[in-house]
RNA sequence: AGGCACGUACGUCAAUGGUAGACGGCUUCCCUUACAAGGAAGAGGUUGGGGGUUCGAGUCCCUCCGUGCCUACCA
């Protein structure tokens, strides 16, 4: 048999998914037990225009271990992917290419416009999916979707319609977010805040008096250049120092006009001078104050954030910061410039583009979210769905946003989404409906315009757990996938997505669209920072793949702790690289000496006249598979991957593959050695099955390799499919196979073996060199365990004879040791011994101990303890000290004897 | 401005209120026929500072220092 020395992951990557794929592994129809548990995951659609990030590949690993793991326990499993449309994202990188050719995308008009972004998208986007590919992602392809597919918009007017006919969705006049470089309104939630140094101005606006006294009120602002659209100054009503003004009129400068002063309990008195300029055209709070008090709004910024005629001849025309200073000189020409001092405020931006939002008034569609909202707080309430994972402080974060839900702006001038299903007469009356069929019939006329703009794309993907699955169709997918598992997802989409589906999946299933969300950290660069196109500070996962392979990487993003974020540094996966390797030296070896032997469950049965170390590792099989299967279920994947990584390379290749080498490589034929060689395949075969979920591509590659594997090793659910691993049934730990004992015995044997290395490696001893050694225990359970293991002993102690007895009966000149369990070791060094050394080495050791010993005897002398404290750990520590007291008596005695 | 996290070995991170661990790195020895991406043995911590609750605190409470994140209508 040929295996090479080194994994090369590489070629077991290109191997396997495509015939897992063509074997319709990924599908649920593979189950074929029709009383089979469902277990079904929606993917967190990626952008069109997005290609592959270390979150992606966090999310999608984690989603994918689950999805295999829970295939493995006969789970009929559905993970399905797809991709978003990205309204904004995907108009921009088509007019991009658009504008190197020197067109608009006016020049081609929408129709147009749409069929290129169309062929973009076949041509160019979603090469995510087959980066998804490599990943390993066991998504069903057969249900990929697309927000913009055929079935996924009918969904989408179809909720637009009976929220439209119960009231829910309105269109109206409003101040909203406008960005004016996208020329798009947009949401509440896609705008970023952002600290910027600025300046405060201090504008004095003159009061008009009869009597020709000069009194003026100043106001402060940041932005000087929407005083041209002011129709107001308002005070606190409980503020004295303007209490005789409210009602007065003062002229606004640079202006004709004269703008009353009101009174409203919004202004801060202790802010700035106590004096707000409203200006209810340009500002969200002074629009609320303007529709308190009927206010005026002059408009004075459009939607190119340009002044606007009403804005005065000087000003026309300007752009809105050339604007700002005009005004600002012209106030310092007219002495009503108080003062300009720093000040550090927040604004808004775009989160796509970055540019400055305009506040603006204006028409757009708004969809009222207090009923959604309720019904999602009362499946909190009531059932606390979803589960948060971590709870903390997802689940508060979640539920506080809730709260304060406002009305969301669905509208977007944008072509490339789902546009409006609104249609209007010549009369300007709206008709909302399924199809333009629908909305002639009920206008009764066929002139009608369909409402130009498009709807939010998050509209869509609130719908995506039960529109991926036919809804509003009553499909068996339907029926059978929804509510979905679980949602793997970052924490910044918690509102834009999470929620929303939570309230559609209610208002329209009825049901919580899934039971638990798993919230995963922020993969971050090695600096701490967030990774970025701008900063350039983004690893492409596929060159980590190159570098470690795919399976190293999926266990070394599992390996993150839960919830927290990842600082993110290539060497990380280094070491899971090299267990990759592990893994394939180790089935080497089995491989290697596998002639005669065949995978065979029975073999894992324990049974009479098993040696220790057989019956030890059957014991941590179970146990491990045991600890795995929690972990994963309890969305603990760090821990998880320890649990393996230390039973792999620990428990299987340090000990098992070394005590059983000697059976495992007799050169004569034999049953013991057929016996035992079957016995080590069949526990890496399970140790394989084990690390599948994480590890899919080398656990593939190796365990074809296994003679013996065929259908037959296959979970009932899977029979009839083709042999793969990832149809194998998932090792679920059996209680009963877990075996106390068989551990303690082995752990002396280990404690003994380990003693004598130590000694060999203090002393100096060649590796060569094959030592005596004289073993002393008390205990005759001990001197049993010790006797029956002799050979394996001297094998790994490379010791050429052994002495168990109940006294340790040893030369002066010996290197000694003292177990647990009170056993001593010594190892006889006629000559080779520096007395003085010796002692010191063991007076180290005995002061170590002492201190463990005082310190667990203060404890159980304090009443206060041993009375509070659970029976059971009082107990553990008595127990401790009464090992270590032993270990302490037969350390002096040692001592007295090298004096 | 409020709210929420976090601070543990040289580095990156784990630890239901019960003996502080892992993986790199480091030191010494070994190319022992699965694996030098390996084996064996080690060194390294009064868990950011201070106080409190408790029989017992990395873990719970308070406070200070430092670092992140989120929310917000103070012009």
């Amino acid at each position: 048999m040929d295996i090479p020395k080194t994994y090369d992951p590489k070629q077991a990557e290109q191997r396997h998914y495509e015939r897992w794929e063509k074997a319709g592994c990924f599908a649920p129809e593979i189950n074929r037990d029709p009383h089979a548990p469902v277990f079904s995951i929606v993917i967190p659609p990626p952008n069109v225009t997005g290609s592959l990030h270390m979150g992606h590949a966090l999310q999608h690993t984690l989603m994918d271990v689950m999805t295999r793991h829970k295939r493995m326990c006969g789970y009929r499993t559905l993970w399905l992917p797809g991709q978003d449309h990205a309204g904004i994202s995907t108009q921009k990188v088509v007019s991009d290419q658009l504008e190197k050719e020197g067109l608009s995308r006016h020049d081609l008009g929408r129709e147009k416009f749409i069929e290129r972004v169309w062929r973009w998208r076949h041509e160019s986007g979603g090469q995510i999916l087959q980066q998804m590919r490599r990943e390993g992602a066991s998504v069903d392809w057969s249900r990929e979707r697309f927000t913009m597919d055929e079935g996924l918009s009918r969904a989408v007017r179809e909720v637009f319609v009976r929220l439209y006919e119960e009231g829910m969705i309105y269109r109206g006049e409003r101040i909203v977010n406008w960005c004016p470089n996208d020329q798009t309104v947009l949401s509440d939630l896609e705008v970023a805040k952002v600290a910027r140094a600025g300046k405060l101005y201090y504008l004095q606006y003159p009061v008009k008096t009869n009597d020709g006294e000069r009194r003026h009120i100043t106001v402060a602002t940041t932005r000087p250049e929407t005083m041209l659209g002011d129709t107001a100054v308002a005070v606190n009503p409980l503020d004295e120092r303007y209490r005789d003004l409210v009602g007065a009129k003062l002229i606004l400068p640079l202006t004709d006009r004269l703008i009353p002063v009101i009174a409203d309990e919004f202004v801060d008195p202790e802010f700035g001078t106590g004096a707000v300029k409203v200006t209810p055209a340009h500002d969200p709070n002074d629009y609320e104050m303007g529709v308190r008090h009927d206010l005026p709004q002059v408009v004075v910024i459009d939607q190119h954030a340009l002044m606007t005629e009403a804005a005065g001849k000087g000003f026309f025309g300007l752009d809105r910061y050339k604007a700002r200073e005009k005004v600002v000189e012209n106030f310092e020409t007219l002495g009503l410039l108080e003062k300009v001092i720093d000040y550090e405020f927040s604004i808004s931006t775009c989160e796509r583009c970055h540019q400055v939002i305009e506040p603006l008034i204006s028409t757009q569609w708004f969809c009222r979210m207090d009923e959604m909202r309720d019904l999602a707080l009362g499946l909190m309430g009531r059932e606390k769905k979803p589960r948060f994972s971590p709870e903390v402080p997802y689940e508060k974060v979640y539920t506080s946003w809730l709260e304060n839900l406002r009305d969301w702006t669905i509208s977007r001038q944008l072509w490339w989404g789902h546009q409006i299903p609104a249609w209007y007469d010549k009369e300007g009356n709206v008709y909302v409906a399924r199809s333009v069929e629908e909305a002639r019939a009920k206008a009764g006329t066929d002139e009608l315009e369909q409402d130009p703009d498009v709807l939010d794309t998050w509209f869509s993907s609130a719908l995506w757990p039960f529109s991926t699955l036919g809804w509003p169709d009553e499909t068996d997918d339907l029926k059978t996938y929804y509510p979905t598992s679980v949602l793997v997802t970052g924490r910044d989409i918690i509102f834009l997505w999470v929620s929303r589906m939570v309230m559609t999946g209610m208002k329209f299933m009825s049901e919580t669209p899934f039971h638990d969300v798993v919230i995963t950290g922020t993969v971050l660069d090695k600096h701490g920072q967030r990774m970025s196109k701008t900063k350039r500070n983004g690893v492409d996962p596929l060159d980590i793949f190159d570098k470690y392979g795919v399976d190293a990487t999926r266990v070394a993003l599992s390996a993150a702790g839960a919830g927290t974020d990842i600082r993110w540094n290539d060497n990380q996966v280094e070491p899971y690289r090299n267990f990759a390797n592990k893994i394939w030296n180790a089935a080497r070896f089995c491989l290697l000496n596998s002639e005669g032997a065949r995978v065979s469950p029975e073999a894992l049965r324990a049974a009479e006249g098993l040696a220790l170390h057989d019956r030890w590792i059957l014991s941590r099989l179970n146990r491990t598979a045991r600890d795995v299967s929690q972990a994963i279920g309890e969305y603990q994947f760090h821990e998880a991957v320890q649990t393996l990584y230390h039973f792999f390379w620990d428990d299987f290749c340090d000990w098992y593959i070394e005590l059983s080498k000697w059976d495992v490589t007799a050169e004569q034929t034999s049953a013991g050695r057929d016996c035992a060689r079957t016995r080590l395949i069949s526990v890496l075969e399970q140790a394989l099955r084990l690390l599948h979920p994480f590890m899919p591509y080398i656990t593939e590659e190796l365990w074809q390799r296994l003679p013996g594997v065929s259908e037959g090793l296959l979970h009932e659910a899977y029979g009839g499919s083709e042999a793969t691993i990832m149809l194998t049934a998932y090792p679920q730990g059996n209680r009963e196979a877990i075996d106390e004992r068989a551990e303690w015995e082995m752990q002396m044997v280990i404690d003994l073996i380990s003693r004598v290395r130590n000694i060999r490696a203090e002393m100096n001893i060649k590796p060569s060199e094959r030592v005596r050694l004289l073993v002393g225990a008390g205990e005759e359970k001990l001197r049993e365990v010790f006797a029956a293991n002799t050979d394996q002993i001297a094998r790994l102690a490379r010791a050429s004879e052994i002495t168990v007895r109940e006294r340790l009966d040893a030369p002066r000149a010996s290197a000694r040791a003292v177990l647990s369990g009170g056993a001593e070791v010594a190892v006889p060094l006629e000559g080779l011994i520096d007395f003085a050394q010796e002692r010191a080495r063991l007076e180290r050791e005995r002061d170590k101990l002492q201190k463990e010993a005082a310190r667990l005897d203060a404890q159980l002398a304090n009443p206060q303890f041993t009375e509070r404290a659970p029976a059971e750990k009082v107990n553990e520590l008595r127990e401790r000290l009464a090992d270590i007291t032993g270990r302490l008596r037969a350390l002096s005695e040692t001592l007295e004897a090298l004096r």
